[in-house]
RNA sequence: GGCCCGGUCGUCUAACGGCUAGGACGCAGGAUUUUCAUUCCUGUAAUCGGGGUUCGAUUCCCCGUCGGGCUGCCA
């Protein structure tokens, strides 16, 4: 039995956008669930548009989604090369045969020419097409006398390949996803298929390469279903079976309408990157999903779930689960909304699935930006982190988030928040608070237990209400009214820091 | 404009032509707690409109409408 092969073909001008990673994690997916190959090949036919650093980009980020390539550009095979820039002798040899085949032909039109054309036709209410109707109009192979062709062919004049599009045929297509799609070739046009660079156009060069690469299975975003008639006409002017298709629905902007851009992050404050990307000609970095401390298998899980679903309610996967349940079939049809929410449900979720050893290692980077020292070689300060974390760990979802929740367990509050002082630290409050601080200097032994049954007592004594004294002792401690249990951070900050951080309070906030 | 693809809670989605249209995110309320957060419970809210086919339509067909994509010597 001949083995699936599906490809991701993204073409290096810029960073890849998460869209492309679901595309590239949808081909991965079936892969690995049939036992196939995953390829990755380089799209790059468009010189201009060439962006340095991307190639690089799009391995990088893929790598980092675990979408690792079986074969392809920088990963090896026996179908290369992966890159199309590297394929053109290949190339040229197919779309020879299709001009011997009179199937394509040559047009010597300059760009001038078809924008004039193109105004024309809008001036009339109409949209120009190069086809059956209008071919004979323009300047080609079709059009010309015979000795005017092979003069202008001999001449260095620029021409360009165009596939000969049959007339008034209705194409029947199957789309894995869609069902049946009908177009009648009447309405197609006369595409380019050399540019006058001598290099293939998109369409040519992804017939030939999932061709010769035994691509079984094309999946690709649903911008291209316009043009699956173009590529069934092609398979059928060389003679070939094409393979099956399926056309993936779009990912939406948040709210309002159309596709999901950069700038729809940039304004909704959420990455639609996978790394962080530094645009080499203005210099300004774009955030990334790794970089704003998403899991990778909390960004798959999400991009995954974006537009497929497993038909049962389980929402949480991993990547195994992932290749075990997928099934194109389960696929949506139509496009789905970007919602940032979620996605930072699906990190909390993962991110909570994490061991303690696991987060720990996430977070020693966070802490060791805060503290600007080495936290590893610090024994006692290792211990002290992951007893903090046990205190926090529930209520992460990234890893910098722990800083903002423990930096008093680091660092002694030097402020307080104004609100929580206006609100919780009262005319009568410096009293209490030198009373807490004459019980806690003798509190036997320093411990959570200990420490809460004495306070506890003594409040129950006075008849305080736990709130009037336990508030600004949070407050004196910790600079604000927030954190975790009380008692565990007086126990983890030691009897002297915690007497120390009252007396400030008592100094520095109203008497 | 032309061609193509879509339309179930605000969002992601489930539902052989047959239960009270289910789940999740969000939001609201409650419980727990010394606080914040977490967690748990409860609530909230939907089949685009009109015609057909059928005993019965979210589901099938047609029309409209709305949304999306394409309409480059880009991919």
């Amino acid at each position: 039995m001949k083995s699936l092969r599906v490809r991701f073909a993204p073409s290096p001008t810029g960073p890849l956008h998460m869209g492309g990673v679901r595309t590239a994690l949808y081909n991965y997916l079936l892969a690995k669930k049939h036992g196939g190959q995953f390829v990755l090949r380089i799209e790059d036919t468009d010189q201009k548009r060439f962006v340095p650093g991307a190639v690089d980009y799009i391995r990088e980020a893929l790598e980092w989604a675990g979408i690792v390539p079986d074969e392809g550009y920088g990963y090896g095979g026996d179908y290369g090369p992966y890159r199309q820039s590297e394929r053109k002798e290949i190339y040229d040899r197919y779309i020879r045969q299709l001009l011997d085949e009179g199937k394509a032909y040559y047009a010597f039109d300059t760009p001038e020419e078809l924008d004039a054309a193109r105004r024309e036709a809008e001036k009339q209410g109409r949209t120009f097409t190069y086809d059956a109707a209008t071919r004979m109009c323009m300047r080609n192979a079709l059009s010309l006398p015979a000795g005017e062709v092979k003069r202008l062919l001999e001449s260095d004049a620029p021409r360009v390949v165009r596939f000969k599009i049959p007339e008034g045929r209705t194409l029947v297509m199957q789309d894995l996803i869609r069902g049946q799609v009908r177009v009648n070739t009447s309405t197609l046009d006369d595409k380019v298929l050399v540019k006058s660079d001598g290099l293939p156009t998109y369409h040519l060069a992804n017939i030939v390469d999932d061709r010769l690469m035994e691509i079984t299975h094309v999946i690709r975003g649903e911008e291209w279903l316009p043009s699956l008639p173009l590529h069934i006409l092609l398979y059928e002017a060389f003679g070939w079976q094409p393979p099956q298709f399926a056309h993936l629905p779009l990912i939406l902007k948040p709210s309002g309408k159309g596709k999901l851009s950069k700038r729809d992050g940039d304004a909704g404050g959420f990455p639609v990157f996978p790394l962080s990307w530094t645009d080499p000609t203005t210099g300004k970095t774009t955030q990334g999903y790794r970089e704003t401390g998403y899991l990778p298998q909390a960004f798959v899980n999400m991009l995954a779930l974006l537009g497929w679903n497993p038909g049962t309610e389980q929402e949480i996967f991993t990547m195994d689960e992932l290749i075990t349940a997928f099934d194109l079939l389960r696929i949506n049809k139509s496009g789905a909304r970007f919602d940032p929410e979620k996605a930072r449900w699906f990190q909390h979720q993962h991110f909570q699935k994490l061991s303690d050893d696991q987060m720990l290692e996430l977070i020693i980077p966070v802490l060791e930006k805060h503290l600007q020292k080495d936290i590893r070689s610090d024994a006692g300060l290792m211990d002290y982190t992951r007893k903090v974390l046990a205190l926090v760990r529930e209520r992460l979802t990234f890893p910098q988030d722990f800083w903002t929740w423990t930096s008093f367990f680091y660092v002694a509050p030097e402020t307080y928040a104004p609100k929580a002082v206006k609100k919780q630290w009262k005319s009568q409050t410096p009293e209490i608070m030198e009373q807490v601080l004459a019980i806690l200097k003798k509190v036997e032994p320093w411990e959570a237990g200990t420490v809460k049954q004495t306070l506890s007592d003594w409040i129950g004594e006075q008849g305080l209400g736990f709130g009037k004294v336990l508030q600004p002792l949070r407050l004196a401690l910790a600079g604000d009214l927030k954190g975790p249990d009380l008692f565990a951070l007086m126990v983890l900050l030691g009897r002297d820091e915690t007497l120390k951080r009252i007396r400030r309070a008592l100094e520095t906030l109203p008497g």
